[in-house]
DNA sequence: CTTCATCTACGAAGCTCTTCGTTGACATCT
DNA sequence: AGATGTCAACGAAGAGCTTCGTAGATGAAG
């Protein structure tokens, strides 16, 4: 009862969202800057208004006892994941998840390591399958 | 050099495109009656004009030969699934597609036959990966 | 021919997202 | 104290998306 299920988070937002999950809770300077590092530039005030939003809209918590407030994320990666994957998978897979993660996989080469997780994953699912 | 790269479509758009690719080439009163099935219901008109501006969009084209024109997906789904994938790989899974396949199939139970198929699509690809 | 239904086209309103300039508060340095 | 730099807070502009009402063309039915 804890979820007051929070609204699924735009493509700017993602972006600094993946800066939290990497960085831990950071202030927006800190999320300016690691987003500046690899090649286009948005200004330091679009970041802030876009951060305060997302304060707003509960997808991040800030801790105003600093003058540089600190932001961290409300939702861990792995459940915006679930979330995102959910509902891509209604929209454009007719709900069908292996699809979705055959077109994964057939998108973009996977490390030895991640496919023998996969192919754990796998084992255990068939079993519940029979 | 015949892919003018389309636009992602945005999640109304992708409702459209879902009937097309399952019914083929259809009106706008056959896309707006099929999207009426389901529950909620969106006005014929607002229908057309999704449908005008995707075809402005190259997302469909559209035979105005008959009155009621008929209006077609330009992607095949394959290819509109493969771009959404991509996409969301970058924006929220850090480009691991092995991570991807893996909440897509934690999120939903997967047939015993798709779960087969995709076994056999990871032999392929662990070969490939010695 | 007149009426009625169906279809496209157009335009406007309301909303969200993204962007940034400006302002005022606060701190730091000299 | 005064100047400089950093910060949050607005507000507003511009774009895109979604919605629908209305108008005008076209075909069918009486």
């Amino acid at each position: 009862m804890s979820e007051p299920k929070l609204p699924r988070p735009t493509d700017s937002e993602l972006g600094i969202l993946q800066v939290l999950w990497e960085r831990g809770p950071s202030t927006v300077r800190d999320v300016h800057e690691a987003l500046s590092k690899g090649a286009e530039g948005t200004g330091y005030t679009t970041v802030l208004k876009l951060m305060q939003i997302m304060t707003e809209k509960g997808l991040v918590e800030r801790d105003e006892s600093q003058r540089a407030h600190v932001y961290r994320t409300r939702a861990t990666q792995q459940k915006t994941q679930r979330q995102l994957v959910t509902d891509l998978l209604d929209k454009a897979f007719g709900g069908s998840p292996a699809q979705l993660a055959m077109q994964a996989l057939s998108t973009k080469k996977a490390s030895a390591e991640e496919l023998a997780e996969l192919r754990k994953l796998l084992d255990t699912l068939e079993e519940e399958t029979p």
